[in-house]
DNA sequence: TGCGTTCGTGAGAGCGCTCTCTTGACAGGT
DNA sequence: ACCTGTCAAGAGAGCGCTCTCACGAACGCA
C-alpha cells in the first residue's frame, strides 16, 4: 500500500484467466486472439465473450519477446532546422502515416535527432532492432543517418527522392511536373522573362524544381538564361535576396516562380519595394500551397502537394516491405496541383 | 535461407552471451547494465569490454515484460483539423519533447485519433498500459478522451489549460499576459478604439486571450465595448468576416489584436480592401509569431510563444511523474515576448 | 473393420530479462 | 579460535506470450 508508488501494467488480465474463465487452455486462447482458424466456432465464440468480460489486452511486451517483432516504426525527421518547421507539411505528413499504422495496430516511434551525435544514437536505436521498419523524412546529399541504415537491413522507406548514390524505396511528389506546371502557367499568361528562385542544390526538391522550370522553358524552344536563375535556402530571407539579383540582372522580368512559398514572399516584398505591381509588371508562383501563400498580398499561386497521401503511401510501402510481400526496392511518385490566385492573373494587355 | 523472409530481433547478443564472454553470471551483467552500485571495479571493467566487442543492446520487451515498464510515452493530438496544421507549433513543440525524453531513453509514441471512434481506440491504447504516461495537446471543452485519460491512473501531462472541470497536471504559456502586452502595446502607440477577434470560446486560448485584452483595457480604466469584441476561429477565413463585423459596428476602429496570425492576415485583406492603412489608420498585432506574421505586408507584430521549452517543460512533469517523484498536480505557466513590427507601428502624428 | 488423415485442443518449452534469495569470501570483534 | 556482519556474485524463478508437438476424436476409404 505504502509502495504504491511504481505504476506498472502488472495486474492487467493475461491469456491464462482468459483460458480458465472461457475453460479451455492458454494456447486456444492464443488462437482466437491471433484469428487462427484453427478454432471451432462454439469454442471461439466462448473464449470472446471470456475476453470481453474480463476486458483482456495482449501485453506488447510478451509478445514481442517471443516473436522478434515489436510492432512499431520509427519515424526519422533529421531536420535541425528549416523548413520543415515554417509550413505544414510534417503534421500532415505524420497524419497520413499514423493513420495508415494504427489501421494495422502498429506504433509510430517519433524520432528527432537534434545534432549529429543524436543522430547516431538514433541510428543505434533503429539499428538495434527496436522497431521493424524505419521512415524517414527530408533527406541531404549528406545523410549519414541514412547511409547506415541503407547498410543495415532494417526496412526502410524515404519520404522525398534520396540523394545520389543511395537506393531505397521511397515516395515523392512529382516535384519536377509541378514546377513545370507553375512555369507553364506563367507562360500562358503571357509572361515572357521568366525567373526562378530555386532551392539548394542538395535538396532533391530544389533540384528537381530547378529542373521543371528548366523543362517547361525547353518545351517552348527557350534556353534558360543563367542570369535568370538564382538560388535561395527555401526560406524569406533567401528569396528576397536572391530576387535582387534577379532584379538587377534583368530589371524586364515579368514573371517569377519560386521553389517555396516563404521565398515567393520574400520575392512579393522585394518586388513591392521596388514599386513593381504584382501581378501586373510581374507575375510570381510559389511552392507549398501553405497557409503563407493566403496571406500575403496579393495571394500566391501554388503548387499544391498531396501532403497525407503521401504519408499514406509510406506506410503501406513500408508494412509491405517488413511482411515480406515486396522485396523489391519500389518508387512512388505522387502529381501536383497547381492553386491558381491572384500574384500570377493574366498579364494587362495595356 | 529461402524462408528468409521474416525479419526480427532473434540473432541479436543476448545478456547471456556478454556473461559467458565476461565469465560472469547474467545477473552481474545486468547489474552493470543498470548501473549497480553492487558490482566490482575489475568485474565491471570485464562486462563493459564484453558488451562493447559484441555490440550488446538491450531487449526492451524483455526488459518490459519482467519490470511492468514500457520504457515509452505517448503525444496524443487530438486535433481533426484546424490551426496546429498551419503554424510551426506542432512540430516545435513535439521536438521539445522529443529531446528531452530521448535524453532519458524513452520512447515519444505518437497518437493522432482521426475521428471520434480513433479516440476511443487510443483512449483504449493508453488505458491498456502499452505506454508510461501520456501527454495531451489541444483540448476542447468536450474531450472525451481527456475524461477517460483522466479517470484512468495513467501518468498525463497536458499542453494548454485544462478545460473547466478537468483537474490535471499541465505546461502553458502565459497566453492571458501575452494578449494584455499586445493591447497595451496598442494602447502605447496612441490607439483610441482598439478591437479584437478573439478565438472560439470553448477553448482555453481563446478564452484567456480575450481576458487578456479586457484586462490590458481595464487596466486604463476602460471598459471593453462587447461591439469591439468578435470572434473568429482562429483562421484566415474567420478573422476576415470578423474584421467586417468590427468595421460596421465601429468605423472609427484604430487598433485590433488577432487571437492568431491567421486571423490577422484576414484582418489585414479586409482592412485593405476597405482603404484603411496599416499601420497609419489602424494598428494590428496578431498571436503566435508565425512565418505568416513576416509573410503579410506589412509584417505582423506578434506574441511570441516559447513552444520547445513548453515541450521540453511537458516531458519533464511527466518523466517525474513516472517516477512517482512528483504525486501532486503541477502547472507551469511560460511567458511570452511581443515581437514589434510595422503592423503596429506608432500613429503618424497628423 | 482397420488404417491413415484431418482437425481441434492441450501440454510445455522458451523468448531475454530482472530480481530475490542464497552462497561464499573476507574483515573485525570477542 | 569462533561468530557475526558486509558485500560481491551466482542460481533460479518467472514475467505473458507464441509455437511446436503430441494426442484423441471424427471421418473417409479400402
Amino acid at each position: 500500500m505504502a509502495s504504491g508508488v511504481l505504476r506498472d501494467r502488472r495486474g492487467a488480465t493475461t491469456l491464462e484467466e482468459v483460458a480458465s474463465r472461457a475453460g479451455v487452455s492458454r494456447a486456444t486462447v492464443s488462437r482466437v486472439v491471433n484469428g487462427s482458424p484453427r478454432v471451432s466456432p462454439d469454442v471461439r465464440r466462448g473464449v470472446e465473450s471470456a475476453i470481453a468480460e474480463l476486458g483482456y489486452v495482449p501485453n506488447r511486451a510478451a509478445r514481442s519477446l517471443v516473436t522478434g517483432r515489436t510492432a512499431s516504426i520509427g519515424v526519422v525527421i533529421n531536420e535541425p532546422t528549416g523548413r520543415l518547421f515554417d509550413d505544414p507539411f510534417f503534421p500532415r505528413l505524420l497524419r497520413g502515416i499514423s493513420g495508415s499504422l494504427t489501421e494495422r495496430d502498429l506504433q509510430l516511434v517519433l524520432l528527432m535527432p537534434e545534432s549529429a551525435e543524436d543522430a547516431q544514437r538514433t541510428a543505434d536505436y533503429l539499428i538495434a532492432g527496436h522497431v521493424d521498419g524505419a521512415v524517414m523524412v527530408s533527406l541531404h546529399d549528406d545523410d549519414v543517418l541514412l547511409s547506415r541504415l541503407a547498410l543495415a537491413s532494417i526496412p526502410l522507406v524515404l519520404v522525398g527522392r534520396p540523394p545520389q548514390g543511395v537506393s531505397a524505396s521511397f515516395v515523392d511528389v512529382d516535384n519536377r511536373q509541378g514546377a513545370r506546371s507553375a512555369v507553364e502557367h506563367l507562360i500562358a499568361g503571357g509572361r515572357q522573362v521568366i525567373g526562378t528562385i530555386a532551392g539548394p542544390s542538395d535538396m532533391p526538391p530544389g533540384v528537381d524544381r530547378l529542373a521543371g522550370y528548366r523543362d517547361a522553358l525547353a518545351a517552348r524552344g527557350l534556353i534558360s538564361d543563367p542570369a535568370l536563375i538564382a538560388c535561395g535556402d527555401f526560406t524569406q530571407d533567401g528569396g528576397a535576396s536572391a530576387m535582387r539579383q534577379l532584379l538587377a540582372a534583368h530589371p524586364d522580368i515579368d514573371g517569377v516562380f519560386a521553389a517555396s512559398d516563404l521565398m515567393a514572399a520574400g520575392v512579393l516584398s522585394v518586388l513591392s519595394s521596388a514599386g513593381r505591381q504584382v501581378p501586373g509588371d510581374v507575375a510570381v508562383v510559389g511552392y507549398d500551397d501553405s497557409a503563407v501563400a493566403t496571406s500575403t498580398n496579393p495571394p500566391l499561386t501554388s503548387v499544391h502537394q498531396p501532403i497525407e497521401e503521401m504519408g499514406r503511401e509510406v506506410a503501406r510501402l513500408l508494412v509491405e516491405a517488413i511482411d515480406g510481400t515486396n522485396r523489391a526496392k519500389r518508387r512512388v511518385i505522387l502529381a501536383t496541383d497547381l492553386v491558381k490566385r491572384a500574384s500570377s492573373a493574366g498579364r494587362r494587355v495595356p
